[in-house]
DNA sequence: TGTACATCAGTGAACGCGCGTTCACTGATGTAC
DNA sequence: TGTACATCAGTGAACGCGCGTTCACTGATGTAC
């Protein structure tokens, strides 16, 4: 029994970190096998020791935000925290920050062309971060449907900062975004 | 001087136009330009009579959205035409007919990781979107902030709904979006 | 304790397909006479 | 009016690069004795 029984399962999880952050950055389809494997700080043929095909590799990415852990902090109310993840979530870093990046802004469309799988992590990721907002609500009948806005209205907003090439613009749209996210915690 | 002089730029349009409708439905990478030839009635070679390469037909395609007529309505007022376009926007129709999707949630991943022009087509789509909305406030003070949160709201929910495999959840965010949406309208 | 061995994670050259792009050619169309 | 011609939009075979994938091999590691 060659190499420890952590060995693979720890070179696989730094490929799919690799992955991720490439992945976020710049797609599905433009980042290489290659790349990955060589962030990772392996060559490409071991590829297929882990991984049946590039898909599987996108599902495991997609996959590893879904598990991450929902930015829960203790010592918070689920107010505070609820608050505290929109201003997270529309700020500065996070829009430059490419590894940082939410694949709910930056993976969308690559999600919605690809296989069933991949589709089911992202909507658990919908799903967890909605909760995050739903928590803030002590028993509003419409604490579901405010939480789903605010989740929309964040998303929408980091979309279109990530695509236009006007700054202002972008910050302005995160802004407003800030604003009525916010608004709709207060209730 | 064979052909008319309206022959050539006609046949751009059509090529343009098949180009718009298989991008937005899957994306800059996998369609083809021989797909996107055969579906405007030609083959492969003569693209090459028409654009420099496919970067500038994607160009192209993007800047022809932004040139269409923001779906001005005579007889109606602008507030009118605002909560149509809400309605519109998050329509079951529109999520589905592929052909019929905005870019502006359909295609922002391919868009960002693009050169400059298609960045500012998409930006004045922005652009144009969110003036649809402001020009529905007469003269409030925060006219513009509220036209882009609505903006952000209704993209937001498309691209989340387009990608979920949750008909469900994606209706239930659509919903979410238009009655935030409309309350941002009415004020 | 030290040595031989078996395992298998990782290597890297090679393959082959797909697609963007090129190019020599065709043939439809408008003009000249 | 009819014919020859020039133009150039469109054709389709061919090229070549890039990347996903394969595969025979290497060498690091833990185990057996």
């Amino acid at each position: 029994m060659p190499y420890s029984p952590t060995h693979k399962p720890r070179t696989r999880a730094r490929i799919v970190s690799a992955a991720r952050e490439l992945f976020t950055l710049r797609g599905f389809e433009r980042v290489t096998i290659n790349e990955v494997m060589a962030q990772a700080g392996l060559t490409r043929g071991g590829f297929y020791n882990h991984f049946r095909d590039k898909d599987e590799l996108f599902c495991a990415a997609v996959d590893s935000y879904a598990r991450a852990t929902p930015w829960a902090e203790p010592g918070r109310t689920p107010h505070e925290l609820a608050c505290w993840f929109v201003d997270f979530y529309l700020s500065d870093g996070m829009l430059r920050r490419p590894c940082q990046q939410c694949p709910l802004f930056a993976l969308p469309a690559d999600v919605s062309r690809s296989g069933a799988a991949p589709k089911s992590a992202y909507t658990q990721l919908i799903r967890r971060t909605a909760a995050i907002f739903r928590a803030a609500f002590s028993a509003r009948p419409d604490a579901t449907e405010r939480a789903n806005a605010i989740v929309s209205i964040c998303v929408g907003a980091m979309v279109l900062a990530s695509t236009t090439d006007d700054a202002e613009l972008g910050a302005s749209l995160r802004r407003s975004a800030r604003t009525r996210a916010l608004e709709l915690l207060e209730g």
